[in-house]
RNA sequence: GCCGCGUUCGUCUAGGGGUUAGGACGCCGGCCUUUCACGCCGGUAACACGGGUUCAAAUCCCGUACGCGGUACCA
């Protein structure tokens, strides 16, 4: 059995998304388990939709989860170059044996003669090729000359009638689709670029690619490919179509209704979001597959090691944005707090927020298991930063009573002479402060959380003062009394 | 329209002839607690429909419905 190979082939038509991510996931958990090799390649045939920075975009996208390829562009590898854009040559010479060989033939129509056809609802194949302007309805001199003469030509697949064309889905099963619903798929476009068909197929064989591994949208073309496959007498690779991912609401999960869920929908949306690598790798993983048990938290290296590809489901999967925020709090848990403090460090800078790495690591400490999202440090914490501006004016109507502000003058005054400030003493000082003024611990708990946050909610308060030293505290408390009466 | 693929709690899914149909997210309730989270405990909720096959069907077969995908000189 010859070492598994498995490509994941991109076209540079925009950034990465997230279908995309999870499609070379799948490639890249099949081709480790297997001890095999992936290789990126870039499938740069449409010139019209080609975006400049797509290509650094994917790479890039691909490294952020950790993804790593055995051969790409960049990286080289025995089978280069690794763009279709330059392997031109190879389909132009595979497609011309096509024809040679009888598989193929040239055409010559117009657009509109092609519109005219599919006006009446017709196919272009075994039943209508022959009323088309093309090399099987002119003498061989004749196409010679159109040829010699650059007339603009395309490349057809001569698609056999009245057979039927099977395969063997890793995942789906055996699909079969009869010929008569194959068009006579153009192979080479008329700006002599291969189309994905040929192109695909061709260098998934010289590159020696063991399993084709892609989304579900192209089982209906596998069946041209086969034929391809067939035509030039080479053995097909193995096939597996994943389930698609599709909008909560049902639909394809297209930029769209993604935006319109909130969903984002580039891998560096969820960069910039704050999401975890390794969430957005679980998350994904989960979804069309399952380890068989019921641990769901794992890191891209174990998934490698559970991974295979029976177990992987045929039914698409909507997207759903609480789970990956549920996962993404699991492994932002799990994270060290140097890798919690490089991750929150971006969206503090965003917000012109200038923090000492000791102070930051201390309120990482605070909040670590508070946090769903990096960015939630800056949105739901920023008083661990800067003096609130506003208090919670429901949290003011239920804490802040009568006795409030004196009580908080009295802790202010106690912590402002503290020496040593800790939270064993911060909470002994304010519970004898509620005994010497005959009140609940809670009275005077409430209302200083209240003035140092803006909130009611976080963190516990003691460790919250502690980690906002005395100075700050002391200001917020008599800032809060001055403000609130 | 035609072709293909699919259908278990709201969502992700386990289970594939005999199960109280299991787990996770979400939601609800409780415990913990100075608050909110975390955590823990409990609850809610599903085999699309109709016919077969069988002693027995969520599970196998056939239809129907619905959903999704494809039907390009896009990938």
């Amino acid at each position: 059995m010859s070492t598994v190979r498995i490509r994941f082939a991109p076209s540079p038509t925009g950034y990465l998304h997230i279908g995309g991510l999870r499609t070379a996931l799948y490639c890249y958990l099949f081709a480790r388990s297997q001890g095999g090799n992936i290789v990126l390649r870039i499938e740069d045939t449409d010139r019209t939709r080609f975006v400049e920075d797509a290509e650094d975009d994917i790479v890039q996208a691909l490294e952020w989860c950790g993804l790593e390829v055995d051969e790409s562009p960049m990286l080289g590898g025995p089978y280069a170059p690794y763009r279709q854009s330059e392997r031109q040559d190879l389909y132009r010479k595979h497609a011309e044996s096509l024809v040679d060989s009888g598989h193929a033939y040239y055409a010559f129509d117009t657009s509109s003669s092609i519109a005219e056809l599919r006006k009446n609802n017709e196919a272009y194949n075994a039943s209508t090729r022959l009323q088309m302007d093309n090399s099987l309805t002119h003498s061989e001199e004749v196409v010679r000359m159109r040829l010699e003469s650059g007339e603009e030509h395309v490349i057809r697949l001569r698609v056999p009638e009245n057979v039927t064309v099977q395969f063997n889905d890793l995942i789906k099963g055996s699909v079969s689709v009869d010929s008569a619903n194959i068009d006579d798929q153009v192979l080479v476009k008329s700006d002599g670029m291969p189309t994905y068909h040929l192109a695909n197929v061709v260098d998934d064989q010289h590159m020696a690619i063991t399993h084709v591994i892609r989304g579900d949208e192209w089982i209906p073309s596998t069946p041209k490919h086969i034929l391809l496959y067939q035509a030039f007498g080479w053995q097909p690779p193995a096939m597996a179509h994943l389930p698609l991912i599709l909008s909560p609401t049902g639909g394809k999960l297209s930029k769209r209704s993604a935006q319109r869920q909130g969903i984002p929908i580039n891998v560096r949306d969820y960069r910039a979001k704050g999401f975890e690598p390794q969430a957005v790798i679980n998350f994904l993983a989960f979804l069309g597959w399952n380890p068989g048990t019921e641990d769901e938290v794992f890191e891209l290296e174990e998934l490698t090691s559970v991974f295979s590809l029976e177990r992987v489901g045929s039914a698409p999967a909507k997207f759903d944005l609480d789970k990956l925020g549920w996962f993404n709090a699991q492994h932002l848990r799990r994270l060290d707090i140097e890798v919690l403090l490089e991750r929150v460090r971006p969206f503090l800078e965003k917000h012109g927020m200038i923090v000492e790495d000791d102070y930051l690591r201390d309120v990482c400490f605070l909040v670590h298991d508070r946090l769903q999202q990096a960015q939630d440090l800056v949105t739901h914490f920023s008083y661990c930063f800067v003096d609130p501006v506003t208090f919670d004016p429901v949290g003011i109507r239920k804490r802040w009573k009568s006795d409030a502000a004196s009580l908080v003058d009295d802790y202010a005054a106690r912590l402002d002479v503290l020496r040593s400030f800790n939270e064993e003493t911060l909470e002994f000082k304010l519970r004898d402060l509620a005994a010497s003024r005959k009140v609940g611990a809670g009275r005077i708990i409430h209302p200083v959380r209240l003035a140092v946050s803006g909130t009611t909610a976080g963190p516990g308060l003691f460790a919250l003062l502690r980690v906002l030293g005395r100075r700050t505290s002391v200001r917020r408390l008599r800032n809060a009394v001055t403000r609130l009466g």
